[in-house]
DNA sequence: GTTAGCACTCTATCATGTTGAGTGCTAACA
DNA sequence: TGTTAGCACTCAACATGATAGAGTGCTAAC
């Protein structure tokens, strides 16, 4: 069977209408409220083709129809145009004013964006922090803190900074830890982590000399400074009870499980990594239903972004909400977020 | 009325049988399984009394009884004993042995811990970072990472570490660096935040000389380094889920509450700081229902530990459950993490 | 002071009936 | 051939009523 174009408005509307009542939608329905001036009989017709073509459903007989992974997919890839809401667009730009003021540091401003995003779609949010794709390390500076404490700071591409105290077993003059920040400076700045192997280490620890054990701390210290771990993917969440809006969501079985992964952050991970390479429209990716990488948010769509500060540094931003949810208006808004994302710390740095 | 000897016993009976049951206890149960060898009559006779003092309430005629507020408080003031539990001991232990292989820095201790402290008891948990309450300043770092920028890293008493890069309109040698670290250490080492008053600064901006500016801006970097501010007072929570596990809260809307507060974290601060001062016993407090500061968490318990590194570290450790939660053990758990935490500490530093 | 017995109350549960939304099918119509 | 009116049918949701069971308070006897 094939899909006319009236058998597409037809499902637009139904998917339209069910986004926002959440109910099942009958023929009626469509029959008023759409611009085809259709009986509903004739509508009925069409839903059972649909029904057939595996686009809606019955959640029981004489129920209206609500529409299948399928039919949001299509609607997704085919019927969706991201048309530019001014409205939108303006009240968005009114709580990015605020933001801007109290900007202070990339944590904070993650932290506000993913409130925004939450509060702006009635979604749940989350950003993961940018990921270094190029790590190469910057700048290494000891200090003695105190007798047999030593700081390492450590400060690779793109200025992130990471510290780390321990103790040695020696007693260091000032002298030598100038010595030693000169020999680690020389040696180390430029390279990524894949660049310093065996052999410079073991070179590095000849020229040290006596002190082999600070330098083999500093190199741990480093390694744990610019490793990309996954495991270490900072993410920031919000509006994980947003859920709660939703009925279809809500008994206590679902949104426990929902709410435990934001709570965990662990798996949002898959999520928010999954296509990073990839580069589709934009780097926007839509999972409705079972698509997601996360078992656990099978009844719910997620749409991702990828945002790039240049730099090599690469995040990203994402909406978990029913999978009735508006995805013109959560596509729209994210593109707004990565444009402010983008200003901000071009403004910024 | 006069609260006897086998009035608390049927007290401590139904309260121990409601935590346990979370259904309200009726006479024939507490006549069959306490110790004390009466008929339910005798039994109703009581609880009718006990009513009448507050202590528990009927949900609806004909149904058994659940305690108030007023009834749990007594049974935490009174009848609470704090037996070790070695069985408790034993499993927390086990736990602890794995924490401490993988531990690594403060913050991922510290949601272990948290994770240790829900995964324990079954209800949620909370921890706040250690807060500093001598704010010493112990060290000023300044280096040049690019032409106009300029790092600052600053480490305050306890060997916490803020670091801070920010631009400069003048480009400085090293040379001017590295006065500028001796200006800034000679100066500000040892002082708190309150002892760094204006005379200080317009001093060193004088001895500054040209470079007033980035003595300012490092000024700001201290600042920011040491405030306690209560905004920023680091959380972590684990189990928030936790409370699906208990009826009484789990239906949507006082769910709903109760994660966000532990989504948002903010409220939390009131929890955690509510009772820093004071010593109670060994810094526990327990409030029970309505005596929480937070007022979406008045269907709950919540029970709070303030635990202390030494070196003026202190930060406090709570759990969130029902308020029937088991008192006992979660009493016994906070105090076991807190010894954790205590030789953990004193190992690592 | 304790207990057995009884009338009473209230919830939970189940069966039953009713309503309304919505469907599928058929026959008539343009 | 596509569209529509009409009708019988289905099913969830809601209300009603009956029943069972848990638990109480009270009274009288021990």
């Amino acid at each position: 069977m094939e899909l006319d174009a009236r058998k597409k408005k037809i499902l637009n509307a139904i998917i339209r209408n069910y986004q926002e009542t959440g109910e099942p939608v009958g023929s009626r329905t469509i029959s008023k409220y759409s611009d085809l001036q259709l009986s509903s009989a004739t509508i009925r017709n069409e839903m059972s083709d649909l029904e057939e073509m595996g686009l809606i459903v019955q959640p029981h007989t004489s129920a209206g129809r609500i529409p299948t992974d399928k039919g949001y997919r299509l609607y997704v890839d085919q019927m969706l145009e991201t048309t530019d809401r001014e409205a939108g667009r303006q009240e968005l730009a009114e709580t990015s004013d605020f933001l801007i003021e109290r900007m202070d540091r990339m944590e904070r401003v993650l932290k506000q964006m993913a409130k925004v995003l939450a509060t702006n779609t009635n979604y749940a949010s989350m950003i993961s922090a940018p990921r270094y794709n190029r790590n190469k390390l910057k700048f290494i500076q000891l200090s003695r803190v105190e007798k047999h404490k030593i700081l390492a700071v450590v400060v690779v591409e793109g200025n992130l900074i990471k510290n780390s105290i321990f103790e040695v077993e020696e007693e260091l003059s000032e002298d030598d830890i100038l010595s030693l920040n000169l020999l680690l400076n020389t040696n180390l700045n430029g390279l990524t982590i894949e660049e310093i192997n065996l052999g410079i280490i073991t070179k590095l620890k000849e020229q040290a000399g006596s002190h082999t054990e600070v330098v083999g701390k500093v190199l741990d210290a480093v390694a744990e400074a610019i490793r990309t771990d996954d495991e270490e993917l900072q993410i920031y969440t919000s509006g994980a009870t947003n859920i709660f809006r939703y009925p279809e969501l809500s008994d206590s079985g679902k949104a426990k499980e929902i709410i435990q992964v934001f709570e965990e952050k662990q798996q949002l991970t898959n999520l928010l990594t999954d296509k990073l390479g990839e580069e589709g429209q934009q780097g926007i990716q839509v999972y409705i239903g079972n698509e997601t990488p996360v078992q656990s948010m099978k009844d719910c769509s997620v749409v991702t972004a990828t945002y790039d500060l240049g730099d090599g540094l690469q995040g990203t931003i994402g909406i978990v909400g029913p999978k009735r949810m508006d995805y013109e208006k959560v596509v729209s808004t994210l593109q707004k977020v990565m444009g402010q994302l983008d200003t901000m710390f071009k403004k910024e740095e």
